[in-house]
DNA sequence: GTAAGTCAACTACAAATGTAGTGCCATAAA
DNA sequence: TTTATGGCACTACATTTGTAGTTGACTTAC
């Protein structure tokens, strides 16, 4: 199966649990707590709706009580939720993508370079030319 | 006042008027039509909604018809939704998106030429280092 | 063994989104 | 002048999302 698509408050608790997995509800209710000041049951509700979609599996753990991870790598929701990014706003073409975020960006003279060594082991990889 | 932002559905609008504005509810459906096979009422109810968000601008033609317009440059839009996604998906953190979309995209040679010549004129305009 | 808290399952409800349908008016065509 | 056509404003209705509250079973600390 596929990464479900998820909206941003769901990010949210798939985030928690990428950090951690796994967790109960309350569990997770407690890390997010201070950062999104959820009631319990809201987290409950959400990780719900998560195990719907099948974003996250649950199962119980030594003591009976529910537990949540993450069905997915987050590499793979990043990857699904790009793609649709990608094609929705840059209308599927990476380069101005790419041109818009790295002019914007601010990056420092050392992730410049990260960039550049990256782009030059994909022309290695890849070289490809316009026709 | 700022882009709002707005549904995927809605995306497809706005580019039916960046394209060509300004265009009236039906011009607007005829040029979706094909690709989306909404109804006209469709188009007219989310044109609506986008005026009310106030992402587009209406008025009326010499006929007294309305027609409607983008209230923001396609790029500003951009702009918007690409912050957000960058703090939704990547924590707001450029760089590992930059890495993402670069390894992920199959650039061709000069593409990549282009966006190395870009993040060197970044480095000029912002020569910073890590502390 | 009784109150107090934890869980899970259900229910609630408003806003946003996707996708139209209805009713009434004006104009153009027959 | 009837009739079909296009426009506009409203209304409709299912789904998804955000954000819980309620109820009843269980567990635990007094």
């Amino acid at each position: 199966m596929n990464a479900p698509s998820i909206s941003e408050a769901e990010w949210t608790l798939m985030e928690a649990l990428w950090e951690r997995a796994p967790q109960t509800a309350s569990e997770v209710a407690k890390v997010l707590q201070p950062s999104t000041g959820w009631a319990v049951n809201t987290v409950r509700t959400m990780l719900s709706r998560l195990v719907e979609k099948g974003a996250i599996l649950s199962g119980e753990n030594e003591a009976g009580v529910r537990e949540f991870s993450p069905a997915f790598a987050r590499d793979a929701m990043v990857r699904a939720e790009s793609e649709s990014f990608l094609k929705r706003v840059f209308q599927g073409a990476a380069q101005p993508l790419l041109v818009h975020f790295a002019t914007r960006s601010n990056l420092s003279a050392e992730e410049i370079d990260q960039l550049k060594q990256l782009l030059d082991e994909s022309v290695k990889k890849n070289p490809r030319r316009k026709s």
